[in-house]
DNA sequence: CGCAAAGTTCAATAAATATTGAACAAAGTG
DNA sequence: CACTTTGTTCAATATTTATTGAACTTTGCG
């Protein structure tokens, strides 16, 4: 047992429910950084602990993270597990401490192209598989009707080709 | 008064929640469309209207759209004014019908630039003036902490300038 | 004008999604 | 091994977001 949760400095708890104190810079890197978040649609809890780490001078461990943002050990793990396995944060091993450290990963391009494998990928090879569907059931239709059908769907198929063309390249230009 | 809910050829309507019909090919079309706005954080009664529309041989008038999809008036009126706004749909008159009829934007390119300018830009503002907020209290900071601060968010600046820099490239690329 | 068809708005509700926390597992440590 | 710290999982709950539908506005027509 020991008491981690002593106020330094005098400084105050501000927000009602209990929250670990951010400065103010911290604070509005945090919500830079949740704004980002809903706009790729990852939940906030996301944002809040890449932008937490992103503030840091020092790599953080989970209990410290659950602390200062006020999250729940759930919230925490969950986010920490996506933010690694989409590879904007890294671990970082420190000499006689148990626990995981971890820092943020900075460059765009791996950032990019992270999301891209776990949150993209996945759902592209999704509506795929919706069109492969799709082309079985084509040939039960009228001459008419499929002949539009197979024009449109054809459409889709170079939508899909541009869309693939870009990849490398726009990794390229974010990848400095 | 008219009762428009006649089936045709004996045709059986299969959902418990009284849909109108689709055919198998407009339900697997109207699906991708429904995974792809999905991805793109849009409603779903977006992505099936496109995709309805996107299906149809002729443009379609808001009642039809309501009645082949069974949704509400409010979701579709709400659902088109989106589609509308971000140029992914065009609305075509029909003489002598006082309803406007509605067909897709099929070039990629100029639904791209839609959901860009639609979605994407406002807010990208909302995290500028966040980040604009940031620089404010930067200056509060001990001098080794803001010197850390300073670097991290020219960082940012420079992932904004790389992102501005490929979108009108990209949008050439998409755009045939 | 008066009426009807077309479309919009928005408060109430339903559906989807994220968060919590308690129970569990894994990994050191002495 | 018994114990503590660290981290995970997942059913219950809270929060957010989309959908509905009834009241309203607008438009066109005789």
């Amino acid at each position: 047992m020991m008491s981690h949760s002593v106020l330094k400095n005098g400084r105050r708890v501000r927000n009602g429910v209990g929250s670990g104190e951010l400065t103010p810079v911290e604070l509005a890197l945090v919500e830079f950084f949740v704004s980002i978040a809903d706009l790729a649609g990852l939940p906030k809890s996301v944002g809040e602990i890449y932008g937490l780490l992103f503030s840091s001078p020092n790599p953080l461990a989970m209990d410290e993270i659950i602390h200062r943002l006020s999250l729940s050990k759930g919230s925490a793990s969950q986010g920490l597990r996506f933010l690694r396995s989409s590879q904007a944060v890294r671990t970082v091993y420190r000499a006689g401490d148990r626990r995981d450290f971890y820092e943020p990963e900075l460059g765009l391009r791996n950032l990019a192209a992270g999301l891209l494998k776990e949150k993209i990928a996945p759902r592209l090879a999704e509506g795929e598989q919706k069109l492969v569907q799709l082309e079985e059931v084509l040939s039960k239709e009228s001459p008419s009707l499929r002949k539009v059908h197979e024009n449109r769907i054809q459409r889709i198929r170079s939508w899909q080709r541009n869309g693939q063309k870009i990849i490398p390249f726009a990794l390229k230009f974010l990848g400095g």
